[in-house]
DNA sequence: CGGTTAATTAACCAATCCGTAAAATAATCC
DNA sequence: GGATTATTTTACGGATTGGTTAATTAACCG
């Protein structure tokens, strides 16, 4: 139901052990078993988690042998950034209160202006 | 099962209808039944996904009369803002990397074009 | 009070998610 | 080829998600 592309990476995001990895790998490729050493979890579980990540293209796997190094793709969190940069002003206090200060304006005029 | 705050914030952006009732919410404060509009869904399903965005304190809502305004609140994107700041070099880096990234991205496919 | 409007809750369903154990695949080494 | 190592796939649960309809709560209005 959800294809859009965005959505798919927050989903990725929506996991603590996923973000883990996510950190993992920003200090470099590595293989699945040491991935998933720190984990108190069966393969089967990790590997799931990386098939999530790669769908939304947030890792790239490679291969050496019988192993299949992971590394870090920023491309989506670049996106994600983009999308909550439009936000920011939310999140800045100052900001915040100016805001409140423009709603209750709208507010006011809303009552005022037109029935409703 | 998955009690963690960043996890929780993460999930609730991963909706494109969610996302949709926070940039509404950006322009203003406003009802429930004016958030419903533009979607093509019951009342029911969008008053269930302002409790979602409310439980990752995304939005704050309050009491006037029979309607309860929903305003959007920050601090949650701020979070995750934070996060994804940590890995600003990938994307940054994924840049300037294009046209490699492109070529890799080619030669996957060639490689796994016929499993899919 | 009774009727209307706004919004939520309850009960339900199908699909997806997160984990498991067991079997299968893939490449390497002897 | 056969054993070993690394990883994925399959099959299966139980919990959660995203939607529905019907019923309920809450506040207003006349």
């Amino acid at each position: 139901m959800r294809h859009d592309h965005l959505s798919t990476t927050f989903a990725a995001l929506a996991d603590p052990t996923r973000r883990a990895i996510l950190a993992r790998l920003a200090s470099g490729e590595t293989s699945v078993t040491e991935l998933a050493q720190p984990f108190e979890m069966t393969m089967p579980a990790i590997s799931k988690h990386l098939k999530v990540l790669e769908r939304a293209g947030l890792i790239a796997r490679g291969r050496q042998a019988q192993w299949r190094p992971c590394r870090i793709e920023g491309r989506p969190l670049g996106e994600v950034a983009e999308w909550v940069e439009h936000y920011r002003r939310f999140w800045d206090e100052s900001f915040d209160r100016l805001d409140e200060y423009l709603v209750e304006l709208k507010a006011k005029e809303k009552k005022d202006g037109r029935h409703e």
